[in-house]
DNA sequence: CAACCAACATTGGTTCGGCCAACAATATGG
DNA sequence: CCATATTGTTGGCCGAACCAATGTTGGTTG
């Protein structure tokens, strides 16, 4: 029983958004030492997947299918294309816009980090049985659809008192 | 049906470590967010919870039952004690130590953000009815005690390779 | 008791994610 | 044509979560 003092306070024990954060913790530094074997981050795994999916798009369209702030889209689209894993070239149609475009590179690169993804994911549910596993990524998804939907009050830009 | 483009890719949409940090994302939005309105952080309500219910301890102590590093923990606790939360006085039985004891004020400042966090946790978790919400947080308690106990591969200071 | 090693508090970093503000260039709708 | 939006970009901020190094003190143990 080693050391009595690592026990947890009870209020924080079961207190539903620090345990959602102690798995939170758990599943970066998973993914994050994954997807680090192949000098990438968790931004371009995302960008890489919603290129391959959508087909090309400009920055803005990726920020908003990732979530990924307009600036921080810039900063992973400068990595990946320095990595030649996507290109990006002005849109002739609307000049303000680049158009990033994965590379074949880019597609087999995705692949090897779904691998990646896939064993991390594996290891993070490893004490859920496949049943379990069902059930807790579909309370997830309705706690996170939800959330996404519904409160103003906590998308990223509410301001709530100084409005200034 | 707005912008089509607001959908996130398959390959995130279901992916358990990225529903997991959505949640949490927002999860600690709304905790701090509420948190905020005593001036108060996450780290200030673990150290109140955990001197509330196992007393005075020092800070090494406090730090390994609520997994806060050691120099976050000095951080905290010097915010605390500048708002009169807590005590901090030399151990006269081992002088490496400080012990650390919560005062009147940082029982009752710790009960104002119990109720606050209750309300987060309900805002959180708005969507689950109270059954899916003991499910919910079975599952995860499962998860977390699992990562925290067996797999030294992810603890924090699990270093891969350039061992040195 | 002298040497060592372990534990403690503290300082001072680092990194990453997730933001926000401001700007110039370009589009677009009235 | 003018006002307003959108886009890419730069530069910043903050909190969480770490790690390393230092000086002190405690506890062995040879």
């Amino acid at each position: 029983m080693e050391n009595a003092e690592d026990t947890a306070p009870r209020r924080l024990r079961a207190l539903p958004s620090r345990l959602i954060n102690l798995v939170a913790t758990s599943a970066n530094r998973l993914v994050d030492r994954a997807l680090a074997t192949t000098g990438s981050r968790r931004y371009d795994y995302a960008l890489l997947a919603a290129l391959e999916e959508f087909g090309p798009a400009s920055q803005a369209a990726l920020g908003r299918r990732t979530g990924i702030d307009r600036s921080d889209v810039v900063a992973t689209v400068n990595e990946l294309s320095a990595r030649g894993l996507v290109e990006r070239s002005p849109d002739p149609a609307d000049r303000r816009r680049n158009v990033i475009t994965v590379t074949a590179a880019g597609i087999r690169h995705l692949a090897l980090l779904d691998r990646l993804l896939s064993d991390a994911q594996d290891t993070l549910l490893a004490s859920l049985t496949t049943a379990e596993r069902e059930q807790f990524v579909g309370l997830l998804m309705r706690v996170a659809d939800h959330l996404a939907a519904s409160p103003p009050a906590l998308r990223p830009d509410h301001r709530t008192a100084p409005q200034r």
